[in-house]
DNA sequence: ATGGGTCGATAGATAACTTCTATCGACTAG
DNA sequence: CTAGTCGATAGAAGTTATCTATCGACCCAT
């Protein structure tokens, strides 16, 4: 049983039988039969398909949505019972949008003091797709925007507040200055994430209310490209503070305050909603309450 | 997987393995093997065995509360998927304390007129055995004393007060009275539950703290079998008002109210504390929402 | 149109697992 | 010391799950 609610979610995530399968580590056929099967137990389709895979069925979605809670629970209750014999162990599956990546490090390290037989596995994703791999529990936990974009039924642990820096050659246009405004800092052409990552739409809607425009001279979705550029002091780029000071400040690179509005954004812990959580989840929520004054402090 | 998370909430409930394999409609050796299986897979002993059932080891204590929850919501997702299919179907198993029991009715007879597919189980248990039987799912929802005897993981919906009459005959002691005080109360010759029930034991305490004693002439567990005697009208008995009415008063018998202090206790309706709920559960809330200003008016 | 490619369903063989009956061994109570 | 209870075990029979191979529908590009 809980394998074939294990099957849809595979189906749900891949939306694509083979892929799901693959998945799952089971052949097509056996796919198909497990979902065929399940269809049987309730009754109802729950998969619409055609020639190919064409989503889910309202009762589909339905039990999608109860095979979320039921599978998780049922690794929930594995990790438990194993760490209550061999402590924490496993790997702890986290993913964080860029600009955060920096300070997972901060998460992770004392993390790993107290439980140092749970492995890290990190992705860098945008924060939409970090809710969605946390419904698929994809992952354990995500860092991400706190209050912006909706989440669902998560709980969350704020982390710290990103400001933003203006990250410039000395020599360049307003590389002199201790603070800039928004609207000056919409004057120079910049190096900044894609308009996918929230970072960035947060950045273009700070620039527009300062009356400017967002016309990036380069995108990428890394930071560390973005970074690149900047060091060799003929691009500039608006970055986090924690960010820009993890990364390495040179002599010519200076990283200036952004001032009018000071914007602020929470970032933080999102783990599921789920009581009680997976025992390495809870340590990390643990740890995040732990280290958020420091960080904030810093 | 989770026909063996039944067993063991089987197990738990009969405390034999012999009787959990028969409550599951299997063999008795399917069940040991079940069990033995999923201590496999855990890696730990679940239960304690000698030559006889022990009950469980703490990690058995932890896989049985998973256990709960995931059978729990295993259920409740065919329940939902059902019930989009066929409107809302299947047997809502209810357990209400004995003084409960006459006002069942208002809460399944409009139930009943909105989902008239769906059956009733109601079963008349002590305030004690209802949350252990919502505990191990044997029932949806108990009716019982709210706010004074530890409730678990449950919701609760108040539905009425619960206000104590002296029940006797027009010619007895008293008989003639409007109003009595617990004190002259202890001075009459009762019919009471047993002291398992907490009716009784709240009245005991009423009696008590009045300066009287408790020794009832005559001790039940079934509310007819005490108003039978009453009816006789050489009994007395202390009930909940409502009771009394619905029993029917005779002109010889009289529901005198009980003063000094009146004793005021919340009934309600229980359920699991589990979002979402089981269809037909969820309804039985909404009714209950519904009814409890009807019955506090009444 | 038509042929190559993709996707999911189906068929049939094999492997794996589950459950049953029958029985054993340990323990308990009279 | 014996009868009875309880749970574990053995072995057979039946069921179920999974695999490989293949089919049929559909899409799209030529």
């Amino acid at each position: 049983m809980i394998d074939r609610l294990d099957f849809i979610l595979a189906l749900a995530r891949e939306r694509h039988f083979g892929r799901a399968a693959e998945a799952c580590g089971v052949t097509q056929p056996t796919l198909s039969a497990g979902v065929k099967q399940l269809e049987g137990q309730m009754g109802v389709l729950l998969v619409n398909r055609g020639s190919r895979f064409q989503g889910f069925t309202p009762e589909g979605e339905r039990v999608l949505e109860w095979a979320r809670r039921i599978v998780g629970d049922t690794r929930a209750m594995r990790e438990e019972i194993n760490s209550l014999r061999h402590g924490l162990t496993g790997r702890l599956r986290i993913a964080a949008i860029p600009t955060a990546l920096a300070m997972v490090a901060a998460l992770t390290t004392p993390y790993r003091e107290r439980h140092p037989n749970v492995q890290f596995t990190v992705w860098s994703r945008t924060s939409i797709e970090i809710l969605e791999l946390l419904d698929n529990l994809e992952i354990d936990a995500g860092i991400t925007y706190l209050g912006n974009e909706p989440v669902g039924r998560v709980n969350t642990v704020p982390l710290y507040r990103e400001r933003y820096r203006l990250l410039t050659s000395a020599d360049a246009p307003l590389g002199n200055r201790d603070t800039v405004t928004w609207a000056e800092v919409a004057q120079v052409p910049l190096c900044l994430l894609t308009p996918d990552m929230q970072n960035r739409r947060i950045i273009d809607r700070l620039l527009k209310s300062a009356g400017g425009e967002s016309r990036p001279t380069l995108e990428s979705d890394s930071m560390i490209l973005l970074f690149a550029h900047v060091r060799t002091g003929r691009w500039a780029s608006v970055m986090p503070a924690k960010l820009a000071e993890t990364l390495g400040l040179t002599d010519t690179i200076r990283a200036i305050p952004i001032l009018e509005p000071e914007a602020v954004q929470t970032i933080g812990l999102v783990v599921p909603a789920r009581e009680p959580m997976m025992p390495v989840t809870a340590a990390l929520v643990v740890e995040a309450k732990r280290v958020a004054p420091q960080l904030e402090a810093a």
